[in-house]
DNA sequence: ATATTTATCTTGAAATGCGAGATATTTGAT
DNA sequence: ATCAAATATCTCGCATTTCAAGATAAATAT
């Protein structure tokens, strides 16, 4: 029985498995992308979209980290291909509410619902102490990643930078890192 | 104790935290990638050839999507940027290598490792069990993303396409995937 | 009522990506 | 050994996408 390499081999294979998914995903949206005839950051919009309902053209800029000018390019596009269609908000006319078309849900439904069933299989075969260890897992590292990139955010220079700031600020930010990073740590409880 | 309704709050709460989970680490790539100021695509290659080590240009556009004649231009803005350098394959001098330079790796380095450390903190936690059924849901579910998407792949129009080919293509795919389905979950075994 | 702020769109220019083709190198056939 | 065919990357003209400044309309603050 060795449990320390045992770990360790788990932990790199777990590492592994997390930096393969996002790839996988990624490989997925590309196919439906194309399959939809829409360009990356069409496709890109088009799943804000379908994951905040109907936003505004303003929310689907600030989460797309597009300009608002590009957004209505993006939005002109998706219109014309017959995948969202934009409203007024009654509440506030300024606002244009995006909102995906019967043709795009239809379609990411033919494409997306059997995954989604198998993935309620696999699930399905999985107890309830299974499933929140890896909801655990899973919640844990989102709060990582959200905490983290939020803190980043704050060392991005807000316009032409040299490669000598570049290098302090990711030093700044990396010994501000540390602190949060044993804050979080210390929330993980004890070893 | 009521099974059956916790574990539709599980399941729903999973599936939640598998889709968010993209979306953190784009946050994180982006923050990333604005530090380096560079933009998105070269952002994104960048990550290709460090997940990859150092590919040739052709893997590179193979990887990224795009054509080699953009991955020319990718690589001469990021080489500019000193991220990367070109080296000629010495086994085959048509071939280009593509390499991250010490001051990417050390950003890399600086942004990233305590996010790994805090990782390994994590699992450090977890018994090998625990790891277990994490690595096991998540190999499962990148297995079948990468056949799902190889599937579809099949059904992309290989030029310009009308609505109506787009969707009976996505009909289709959905008649192929059911039977994909079915073989995948009898691979699950018994529930 | 007026000034200020907010939200989206327009526009000119810059940046990025495509696709055809050029050039160099390697492989396969004779 | 020689030549044809295939492979790998780069070049180039053009198309598409994005940015940033500014215009217009609507909402909020004074």
């Amino acid at each position: 029985m060795q449990p320390p390499e045992n770990q360790a081999d788990l932990t790199f294979r777990l590492t592994r498995a997390i930096r393969e998914y996002q790839n996988a995903s990624d490989i997925m949206d590309e196919a439906f992308t194309a399959l939809l005839g829409i360009n990356r950051t069409d496709g890109r919009c088009l799943d804000i979209i379908d994951l905040h309902g109907h936003p505004t053209a303003g929310q689907l800029a600030a989460e797309s980290g597009l300009t608002t000018g590009t957004v209505t390019a993006v939005v002109d596009r998706l219109e014309k291909a017959g995948y969202v269609r934009r409203r007024r908000d009654p509440g506030d006319r300024r606002k244009v509410v995006v909102e995906a078309t019967e043709t795009a849900q239809e379609l990411g439904t033919l494409v997306f619902d059997e995954v989604g069933r198998l993935g309620q299989a696999l699930m399905g075969r999985m107890t309830p102490e299974q499933l929140l260890i890896v909801i655990r897992f899973l919640e844990v590292g989102n709060r990582m990643s959200r905490e983290m990139a939020a803190l980043l955010s704050k060392h991005v220079p807000s316009g032409a930078s040299s490669p000598e700031d570049r290098r302090e600020r990711a030093r700044a930010f990396h010994r501000e890192q540390k602190a949060m990073v044993r804050r979080l740590e210390a929330s993980f409880g004890p070893r």
